[in-house]
RNA sequence: GCCGGCAUAGCUCAGAUGGUAGAGCAACUGACUUGUAAUCAGUAGGUCCGCAGUUCGACUCCGCGUGCCGGCACCA
């Protein structure tokens, strides 16, 4: 005699036996026409599933995050099965549920098309309407190996041949539709009404580059028509934030054929990154960091030396003259340690901090370039901190300090923190690992920040924290990082003399806050929309006059705010202010100062921001003050 | 690197089922002297990514290469 609590603590007592879709239906044939699953004692179960106990249960609809989970799990299924019957020699592997939608893995001889998607859809409309009961079925692991083996699913027999043998498994079964799966599943089909099929791309069996490549078609689904319009509206206002097309319209950079990955910085793209470099600089010197710079071409011993020969070096350039081999620097740090090895140091010179803007190259696989995002040349904004083990903690501390404080200047607050500790395969006694994992997990701790640790994806020579920003399509990028190393001082001899008298080796605490300035002048471009604050804009300020009578006028403000060190242009065409604005409006121009013979009698200028709003009409001292305290702002 | 797609004027794109191409914007010239997101008219602009092949003829079809795009793998 089931008594059941729902979730507004109301109870519900049964005198048998029922399914959580019969107490759906006891509350109200509305909301049993919209459950799609049930939470039994916190468990995301089907509608179908009977309840003979007392327990806690919760409806799950399309309005609940996991019925979201529910839909897309359901319409991977939807779309497999439509896949399958216009496809039959078509096998499936498998469909998850991922971030806004879905997808399906399929192996086939034939690839799928573009095109093809519309008839796939069409079909899956089809099972939509023949409104197919979703049902679960269990089976021992030998069954249903057999049974996939039968049908010819030779991927799936694979899978389940690796879950272990006294496992239960449960199957879903729709028409003739099946699939293994943990479930739930929606009750029929016809509750999966909104979705679509976005594009297809390869991706290898088991995730593995060995594998044979699969096909993968993604989708999204939703609850709702407007969830969905919502979300394709949100892509293509992404697409329009896209940084390489910006920065094209910015006239920012450009790359071509000739050089790969590697950036053709025009002069407005050129100023940004000038700017953040300058804005970089002047904080490192705040926090005591020593600026150097070290060659890009060095011999290829010191790469053996400090491993990077041996581990990488497939991803460097190698170049040989008059028989020499020198390789184009993928790091800084083997450079840095010369330059502290310069000098017998001693404890007292400790923690020293040195930075550089170093130029590195990698070659990096070609399917992996993207914009400015990930490219073959690039800067980091990198430093070594060369410190006592008992320094650590204070130095991971104040760096955290340090990247917030930029990321802040640069308007970014959404920041991700992982930790990743100990591979399989590294240097350094277990007790050096304890204790500098431990360093950083307290430094983040002490913090109050929210951190997920990637058990093994630590450095050979030391573990680290990486902090990454979200673009404006959600993809995560990593900037900042900081990493313990114990092993690379010693690979190449870095020693100080301590209190004891004896030599010992430095720590390296390896650390970047951008990371690069390509990606994240990336970043920064599709964070903003290309509407850069002020601080930041290539162009500042643009005068423009009405008629040819203020170009005298005009010209001596962009020449005044120019001597101040703003970046100004002046715009004299005869053109229609209009036109002008529109035009500068496109070029993002943070300021447009319009001057015609009202400003010019009193000596003043109309101030319109990039975002169309006007702040007024002001004298050229007020408007040198208010650009002095925007610059200071960040705004 | 792997799978698939794409490559036409400075930019955004159309087009030709094989007979050497077109629009808008930009550029240039002229008129207009203009008040907060496009004034009008005219002119000029192309190895149709590269290299080979098929063909009387290739921008179009086949092959190879390069680059880019969507993913996958990679990202010290």
């Amino acid at each position: 005699m089931p008594i059941i609590t729902l979730t507004d603590g109301s109870q519900r007592s049964f005198d048998k036996t029922v399914s959580a879709f019969d107490v759906a239906m006891d509350i109200g044939p509305g909301l049993a026409n919209a459950a799609l699953a049930a939470k039994i004692d916190g468990e995301l179960v089907d509608l179908a599933t009977t309840i003979s106990n007392d327990v806690e249960l919760s409806i799950v609809t399309s309005r609940d995050e996991d019925g979201l989970e529910v839909i897309r799990h359901s319409t991977a299924h939807l779309m497999a099965q439509a896949v399958k019957r216009l496809y039959p020699q078509v096998q499936v592997t498998i469909g998850p549920v991922i971030d806004n939608g879905f997808f399906y893995d399929f192996s086939s001889e034939h690839h799928f098309t573009d095109e093809e998607l519309i008839k796939i859809t069409t079909e899956m409309r089809k099972i939509v309407k023949q409104k197919l009961p979703v049902e679960r079925h269990t089976m021992s692991r030998d069954e249903a190996i057999k049974l996939f083996e039968n049908m010819g699913e030779n991927y799936k027999a694979e899978i389940i041949a690796d879950i272990p043998e006294d496992q239960i498994l449960s199957l879903y079964k729709q028409g003739e539709f099946i699939d293994l799966c943990r479930g739930p599943h929606v009750p029929n089909t016809s509750k999966l009404k909104v979705f679509k099929l976005m594009h297809v791309a390869g991706a290898y069996w088991r995730g593995d580059s060995n594998n044979e490549m699969l096909q993968r078609i993604y989708g999204t689904a939703w609850g709702d028509k407007k969830d969905l319009k919502d979300y394709l509206h949100m892509l293509e206002e992404a697409e329009k934030r896209d940084h390489r097309k910006l920065g094209k319209r910015m006239d920012l950079y450009h790359f071509q054929e000739e050089a790969p990955g590697m950036v053709f910085w025009h002069p407005n793209g050129w100023s940004i990154y000038q700017t953040v470099q300058q804005h970089m600089r002047n904080k490192l010197n705040l926090r005591d960091y020593k600026e150097i710079n070290t060659p890009e071409i060095v011999d290829y011993s010191l790469w053996e030396r400090s491993g990077h020969a041996d581990k990488f070096s497939d991803d460097m350039f190698a170049i040989t003259t008059d028989e020499r081999k020198y390789a184009i620097k993928p790091m800084n740090c083997p450079c840095h340690v010369q330059v502290y090895n310069q000098g017998l140091k001693s404890y007292r010179d400790l923690p020293l901090r040195l930075a550089e803007f170093g130029s590195c190259h990698r070659n990096e696989p070609s399917g992996a370039l993207h914009g400015l995002m990930r490219v073959r040349a690039f800067v980091q904004d990198d430093a070594h901190i060369f410190c006592t083990e008992e320094q650590i903690q204070t130095e991971v501390s104040e760096f955290i300090d340090f990247l917030h404080e930029i990321y802040q200047d640069f308007g970014f607050t959404e920041i991700i923190y992982r930790l990743s500790t100990r591979p399989e395969k590294r240097v350094g006694s277990d007790e050096i690992w304890d204790k500098s994992e431990q360093a950083l997990a307290t430094a983040l701790d002490n913090k109050n920040l929210d951190w997920e640790e990637l058990p093994g994806e630590g450095a050979f020579y030391g573990p680290k924290i990486e902090f990454s920003l979200k673009d404006c399509l959600g993809r995560v990028w990593q900037c900042g990082t900081i990493q313990v190393d114990f092993s690379m001082p010693d690979r190449l001899d870095a020693t100080y003399i301590g209190e004891d008298g004896d030599r010992h080796a430095p720590v390296m605490l390896h650390r970047a806050i951008l990371g690069s300035f390509e990606r994240f002048i990336g970043i920064l471009i599709e964070h903003h929309a290309g509407n850069l604050p002020f601080w930041l804009a290539p162009i500042q300020a643009v005068v423009m006059n009405i008629t040819d009578a203020q170009s005298e006028y005009a010209a001596k403000i962009a020449q005044t705010l120019q001597n101040n060190g703003f970046r100004v242009k002046l715009d004299l065409r005869n053109e229609k202010i209009g036109y002008k604005i529109r035009e500068h409006t496109l070029e993002k121009c943070a300021y447009m100062l319009v001057v015609g013979n009202k400003e010019m009698e009193s000596q003043t200028v109309t101030v319109r921001k990039l975002n169309g709003e006007d702040i007024g009409n002001m004298s050229i001292d007020s408007l040198l003050e208010h650009s002095k305290q925007a610059m200071i702002d960040k705004v």
